[in-house]
DNA sequence: AATTATTAAGGTAAAACTAAGCTTTTGGCC
DNA sequence: GGCCAAAAGCTTAGTTTTACCTTAATAATT
């Protein structure tokens, strides 16, 4: 599960990252609101925490300008002042809840758990291409009824191309951005999934290819006539 | 898609521009604000990296000069100290971004990718001549309907051409800007992909045609008559 | 032990380049 | 002016190189 957490104090930020941390989040700490929210609109996370007070962009008006953006990822809120104002003008912002500074480790925990369980609820996690599909909490692509469960970079790759629709991905980007920037990995790996990829859709029939323009990169395609 | 840099620290230029190098990026680096204003001023960027704390003109001055100066080329901020007032000033100077340093290479990557995403959407990216166009993202030289995806050389050619309406252009600065001042190849090879290029434009029935004028150069001219 | 990840090797088609012979232009010379 | 030769430009066919694809073997995890 991986978290957003907007907080400009320091030390507060480390303390919170060690203890998500130790409970087995991904966790991405920014500290001011732009970054916050830049991050919220170029990252894939499954929720966010922002401190109000911030330099910049406060967490309030980040929420707003996410929600507007269309971004329905939920968002828990912290503030040092519990000021039922605040409180009211977040919660309609969407934020799903709400937590007064200072607050025990323990509740904050809870609140990120209810959090997360409350966005698998509602949010069916499932990319769509032509007429296949791609689980984001199972992994599993699927098709005519038929299904794989993907391994993790086959997943990770899947999902990147799901995401850019119509994109042309080059093989440096997809390396960079599915096995990281500083992997020792050579290109060929790329090829070598793009393969096992092709092979999976084809297997079940699906109407969509990866489609590769020499120089250019990959991208999904629905195959027609 | 090309980039200016400007960053007086060796080691960390030189890091930068490999990885934007390898990212399909052509980068132009400088190494202190006088210079890079000067590019910025001269050169045709689709993007600008500015580090802030630079020898001669800031990162900050560059931009304000630049901006005063009517350039409305995109531009990211980057900085060691992460401090508010820089931020804001960077921002209502009209950079597209900042980036406190140091960060990683990733996000590096997708805000430049941002950065330019945002320069596409309002620049439609087609070069056209006549009746003919040619898709700055896709390669495509279209007329009358039809349409040939071009191959790297043929493209850069191309867009060289059209970008220079007009102006002939000898053999030699073609050879340069295309295949790069450094190249092993011979002038033939210009010969042979104006050739291409000509074999092109007439399938396409297309109303213009690549001059030629002895010891002078190459143009796009519009058949008349 | 089984699944997943990576490397290595061999193949293919497109793109890039070379070389050779051709055509056109230019300018000197009768 | 007309002729010729040299230079410049043009085109094609064939070769080399590159980028991409696939499979199989090996290495690392689980």
């Amino acid at each position: 599960m991986k978290l957003l957490y907007a907080e400009d104090e320091p030390a507060m930020s480390e303390a919170v990252v060690d203890i998500l941390t130790y409970h087995k989040y991904s966790v991405d700490p920014v500290y001011d609101g732009d970054t916050a929210l830049d991050y919220a609109l170029n990252g894939q996370y499954d929720g966010i925490i922002l401190d109000i007070m911030m330099p910049g962009l406060s967490g309030l008006e980040v929420l707003r300008q996410l929600r507007s953006a269309g971004c329905r990822t939920p968002a828990l809120l912290l503030t040092a002042k519990a000021e039922i104002e605040d409180q009211v003008q977040g919660l309609d912002l969407g934020a799903g809840d709400y937590l007064p500074k200072p607050f025990p480790m323990e509740l904050l925990l809870a609140r990120v758990r209810a959090l997360l369980r409350r966005r698998e609820e509602y949010t069916p996690n499932l990319l769509r291409c032509g007429n296949v599909t791609l689980d984001q909490k199972s992994c599993e692509l699927s098709c005519n009824g038929q299904s794989f469960v993907l391994p993790r970079l086959e997943y990770q790759l899947m999902e990147l191309l799901m995401l850019n629709r119509g994109i042309y991905l080059s093989t440096e980007d997809i390396l960079c951005r599915v096995w990281g920037y500083d992997t020792e990995a050579e290109l060929g790996v790329v090829w070598v999934y793009i393969s096992y990829l092709r092979k999976r859709l084809s297997a079940l029939k699906s109407g969509i290819t990866i489609a590769a323009r020499r120089n250019v990169g990959y991208t999904l395609e629905e195959i027609h006539g």
